[in-house]
DNA sequence: CCTTAATCCTGGAAGC
DNA sequence: TGCTTCCAGGATTAAG
């Protein structure tokens, strides 16, 4: 599923494909996927495309001209936009809600079979960025030990939890999140905001190796997350928790257990991941 | 405060 | 083989 390091690389392949191509004209198949008003100038048709944008999982498209269109996108689990280079590759396409089309049998498409994503039309970024994505956390390549711990020292919430939540921390979900914990050595369950200021460092740096790592391979493709050339991540091959419940742990051989928390699937070494204070049980 | 469950949705895998 | 059932989960919302 698409998160921060998928999302990266969808910005960074799409980048050669679509900024500077101007839009000229665009089909909606599905209309429910779009909030905000669907007239084809709020989809950036006429208008020229000058930069791509991330914060956290999301994206935003946003125009060059007057009055500099913005169209923010969420993958959400199955999402996917890709530039196609014929109308033949987009009619294999499965679920393609909105295409784009930039000329020269060039296409970009939104596809999104469980359609848990969306796109979201504006006025302009500053717009966006004071509505939608006002209420995110700092981005996850961004934060630092000190924000962190601003954003977590209210909360008593598992610490996967907190993480996970995006209003606290932008652009992880249940892959990294998993992946980070193990390589910090940290129960998921720990109380967010009992760990120490060297846990929270630990975080930071992991995260900062962690993600670029995943982006270096183009992400994780557990399922079906291909990047805006179409291509599939090869992290996946580097996973050392996530998906590998009831397998060794690739540090201590330790069978690796799996349990839910905040709802969702987690998988852990019950060995190597421990609380901060070796006094409490788990 | 916190939690779980339901909701949206499809396709792949597992079970019978 | 072929059907049914379950499960995956990002974000939101309601209920406990």
């Amino acid at each position: 599923m698409p998160e921060l390091p998928e999302v990266e690389t969808v910005c960074r392949s799409l980048s050669d494909q679509i900024v500077g191509r101007k839009i000229q004209r665009v089909t909606i198949r599905r209309r429910g996927i779009i909030h905000g008003p669907a007239q084809p100038h709020h989809l950036l048709v006429g208008n020229t495309i000058s930069e791509i944008r991330r914060h956290g999982k999301q994206m935003a498209l946003i125009g060059k001209n007057a009055p500099h269109a913005c169209v923010c996108v969420h993958l959400g689990m199955t999402g996917a936009l890709v530039c196609r280079q014929s109308k033949r590759q987009v009619a294999h396409d499965r679920h393609c809600h909105v295409i784009w089309h930039l000329g020269q049998e060039s296409n970009l498409v939104f596809r999104d079979p469980r359609r848990f994503g969306g796109i979201w039309t504006l006025a302009s970024f500053a717009k966006l960025e004071k509505s939608r994505w006002a209420s995110l956390g700092p981005d996850a390549l961004q934060i630092t030990p000190t924000k962190l711990r601003k954003q977590l020292a209210n909360t008593a919430r598992p610490i996967k939890a907190a993480l996970l939540d995006q209003n606290v921390l932008a652009g992880l979900g249940n892959i990294y999140v998993d992946e980070l914990l193990f390589n910090c050595h940290l129960h998921p369950a720990n109380p967010a905001c009992l760990l120490p200021f060297d846990q929270l460092q630990s975080l930071v740096t992991k995260m900062r190796r962690l993600l670029p790592r995943a982006i270096a391979k183009g992400g994780s493709s557990t399922r079906d997350y291909v990047d805006g050339r179409g291509r599939m991540g090869h992290f996946q091959l580097y996973h050392r928790v996530y998906g590998r419940a009831k397998q060794p742990c690739r540090r201590c051989q330790t069978t690796l257990l799996h349990t839910k928390i905040a709802g969702r699937t987690t998988v852990f070494c019950p060995k190597c991941q421990r609380y901060p204070t070796p006094t409490k049980k788990y």
